[in-house]
DNA sequence: CTCAGTGCAAACCGTTTGCAGAACG
DNA sequence: CGTTCTGCAAACGGTTTGCACTGAG
């Protein structure tokens, strides 16, 4: 009988070969981990990579797979995510549309991708008038989604009844 | 002799009014973290609050700062912010053009805030698109700044020698 | 064989919470 | 005076790190 040998997704090659090229050696867990993330295009956390690769039938630990997102992250494969939820997600670059932002509904946390060409503008217009050298920008439009305003959901909102003007 | 009242900056009356709506007390430590905040247009993270505060001669523990903190929040006088520093950082929003962004410098960590009227039509288009409602929006352009170019500082940038293309 | 990688558990660090004592109203 | 707040210290939770052992090359 023999021990059955992992088939992952194409772009694992993709890792291998980042891997090589820097000398480091490629293993089962980080073959395993990238696997994981590039199989779906979902923003997953540690614990959603820590299950998937489990459920693969791999033995990892947690340590692991910080060290190999960490790898990911410096090879530009798969990009870093902070929604603000107390924890990282980690989406890959391949095959999507590069450089895409984040619809975030603010009642059941779904986050939609869209393109934004018109910020291409606006960087180029800052750093017109300010000098600044843009690497990469981070848009997050929060609010409702569809489904959410069509199942009645509604914007919280309690500040000040009478909020800036009045001093 | 008398104990010196201090004088605190006029727009912490306002978080004092909103607390008084809210039938919540009006506390000294309150005050003085409030004080803190709105005495500048900087993004100050916990740690910088609570040395200003104690500068001021108030005596106050990290848990009050917090829960002021959060209280600052739901006022809407206050923002918070995450630069993905591993902590969060709070600003004011009173006499500061509402709503807008920030140019973050890799370099030096500086911040520098932009106004970016395109992304009102980004955002009306977005919403026409997919039905989404847009609530509230965080853009942030990372880059260097002009100071940190000028001093030769350059992006860091090594993932695969190929990128995307090859597969 | 050798050296880097891995798993475990402990350390880390910003933030939150429980509780006895202090203040606000 | 009762209720809420405050400070302290311990708890928390995601992430990082030290170390003995395993496995890739």
């Amino acid at each position: 009988m023999k021990i059955e040998e992992p088939v992952f997704h194409p772009f694992v090659r993709l890792f291998g070969r980042y891997l090589r090229e820097q000398g480091l050696p490629v293993t089962q867990q980080r073959e395993a981990v990238a696997d994981a993330v590039f199989a779906t295009d979902e923003h997953l956390s540690v614990d959603d990579i820590e299950r998937r690769v489990r459920d693969a039938g791999e033995r990892i630990g947690k340590a692991t797979i910080y060290r190999t997102l960490d790898l990911l992250v410096r090879s530009r494969l798969v990009q870093e995510h902070d929604f603000g939820e107390g924890f990282k997600r980690y989406e890959h670059r391949l095959s999507r549309q590069p450089d895409h932002d984040h619809l975030i509904c603010l009642e059941c946390g779904g986050v939609t991708e869209v393109k934004s060409p018109e910020l291409r503008g606006l960087q180029d217009r800052v750093a017109g008038e300010t000098g600044f050298l843009p690497s990469r920008h981070k848009l997050e439009i929060y609010g409702l989604c569809a489904a959410c305003q069509a199942a009645g959901a509604t914007l919280p909102d309690q500040g000040l009844t009478c909020p800036i003007e009045a001093v």
